[in-house]
DNA sequence: ATATAAACGAGACGGTACGTCGGGTCTTTTT
DNA sequence: AAAAAGACCCGACGTACCGTCTCGTTTATAT
């Protein structure tokens, strides 16, 4: 995935345009079929590459399709910074979203998901790669707020990343990624609580 | 179907052994290997049976694995009413986690989910069907916490549904079920919200 | 190969045409392009067949084409009674010479003893089996003659058909099998012995 | 295969160590897993060469073979001269069973032999080249007993070479070289005649 | 000395085929 | 009528080699 700055032997060079093919053709294949419709022979046949081309640079399909996944999620990298964490959770939820529904990381990444839960080993890469780094920028959203003051005492971040998270997850895993006005009153729940305060 | 509604001829009935055989060898496969050594044909080995039989009775493997969930989920059906939002929270989210960690319904929901991400019409029966049905028990707990007025004017209950439903998920797909001190922290999270109130 | 008369068990019948199919796209590769163009993939191909159903019935490439061979070969099983060892013989060969060059039995032929040289365990099926089978009417042949005290005493009659077989083998390995004018040649030789006599 | 005299332009030499290192690995891997190992990958892999190296010094397997074979078939190539057509077969076929039992030849020459069955390039070699060069010596061996008289009239050299060949070839092909004592019953037979004669 | 050219290792690559697994559907026999 | 047993086509799996190509290094002439 990332190049090494120093060869460490000789040989040929990786190919570009054809790692350019494969990771098209993948995003063409989710495009048009779904996850389903993604095999490694469907990627090799449409790219023009060989099975063991593909092979030789991914170890598996959840491979193939997290790379495609980092490749198009540039757009949610952005970290909001805009004075308050409504104002950025906000921000940040619309923003994926909106990547979730409008390009291919959506489907991308419910493939991901559901291959991770075919095989411990791709479960522990998504979990200690692919979710470890995705969790930092968000992170460091909550910690902003929290040195504004605006945490609560009894708030463990790292648990209110996991119910951000999995709020996304569960409305990417059932398709309801539309319905954008969610987000405020999510947020609205969330920083509030959903007690009733009688002053 | 030419013939009259009394039962004439000397076919066999249904085999409530195989039918039987055929659900437990799919939990012995999911315990065993988990998901992804569950198949059609491993599971037919499995229970003596033959393909068409599993097909005659299940459309697919989503099918046989979501029965295998109701089977075996009799335990979380029941309804808390402990008097507080907090406590009937608290002992659903505690039974359920502890369901799916100490049964097969865990991984059952896990291949479910999976299996949803691959196929729309499975997902159409997760959402419609499935997930419905579940969603029922937890909605009458918020409306009875709603009718003692705990609940504050801004909640969604629908909405908060999906908040608690996708922290679990989130956990479930994970495999982080064993921190069951992060439930209460997590609730009193949802119920006082994250904001600090500066008195 | 051969149908047991009684059925062992319940269960669709295998498929006739199907079995035939793949013999006759075997052959028709074997004509068109020699051994090396015959492969799982290429027969399925051109039988409308399946790679797995060809190896439910034949466990590798040899067995398939020792059983053309079987199929066209009816030919060369008739045994000539001419009333001497060398009218046999004679026939014997030019029989045996014809139908090599002109079904597709001498390419399958080749075949098998080419994929012989790769396993030992088609070696020992190719020597336990197929030659075997292919040596005892010859050897009555040889019997026949030995009956009518045409044989001398220091005669080895498996020796003497390994020196037969021999020759011919030597002949269609190299496709030398159009000269058979040489079969009389050989036989006399055989026969009467190369060293000169001084009466 | 031979390097001629006069270099053409400038540029390195052949690596002799290479070469070298390359025939060693065949005849290692001959031993080892027989034919069926030798693939150029797996020589390429054991000789620490590349594949381009082995594809530009030998257009294909066969050919690396069949160097094989002839750098280490010295012992076949002396002529014996015993004085007999009977003694000097025996001599030639034990000598030559012999090495290809006890060396590594025997497995070259099937492979030889099989390679040959794939592609009628390789078989044209195998005949005007390898068996011409091979033919040679014993062609001399029957032309010595000619000059002595011993042969009968009737006698067809070439084929008699065949026969002879033939009869090698099946025993090589078949693994049956250990039972060295039917060479002399078999040359009794070729030189006597296989008919009783009735004084 | 310095181009020039070949040999060579390393290895990427498009291919073809391997032998296997599983998905669904169909036919045949048994109960 | 239902079940059981398999045969079957289909598609994909992950791997092994094939033979060709590019790349960068080394080594031996030829200027």
């Amino acid at each position: 995935m990332s190049s090494s700055s120093a060869r460490s032997s000789t040989g040929a060079l990786r190919n570009p345009q054809t790692h350019q093919a494969i990771l098209e053709s993948t995003i063409e294949i989710l495009k048009e079929s779904g996850y389903c419709g993604v095999s490694i022979e469907s990627v090799a046949r449409r790219a023009g590459a060989s099975k063991p081309t593909i092979y030789r640079w991914w170890p598996n399909k959840a491979a193939l399709i997290a790379e495609v996944y980092e490749s198009e999620s540039d757009r949610v990298r952005q970290m909001p910074d805009l004075g308050s964490l409504q104002e950025d959770l906000s921000f940040l939820l619309h923003n994926l979203w909106g990547a979730w529904r409008e390009t291919i990381c959506g489907e991308a990444f419910r493939s991901v998901i559901a291959e991770a839960q075919l095989d411990p080993i791709m479960l522990a890469q998504l979990k200690d790669e692919f979710m470890a780094r995705r969790r930092d920028m968000p992170r460091r959203l909550l910690q902003n707020a929290a040195n504004r003051g605006e945490l609560a005492e009894h708030v463990n971040p790292e648990l209110l990343l996991d119910l951000i998270f999995g709020f996304c997850w569960y409305r990417l895993l059932t398709e309801q990624l539309t319905a954008v006005q969610d987000i405020d009153v999510f947020i609205d729940m969330l920083l509030l609580g959903v007690t009733a305060r009688h002053a």
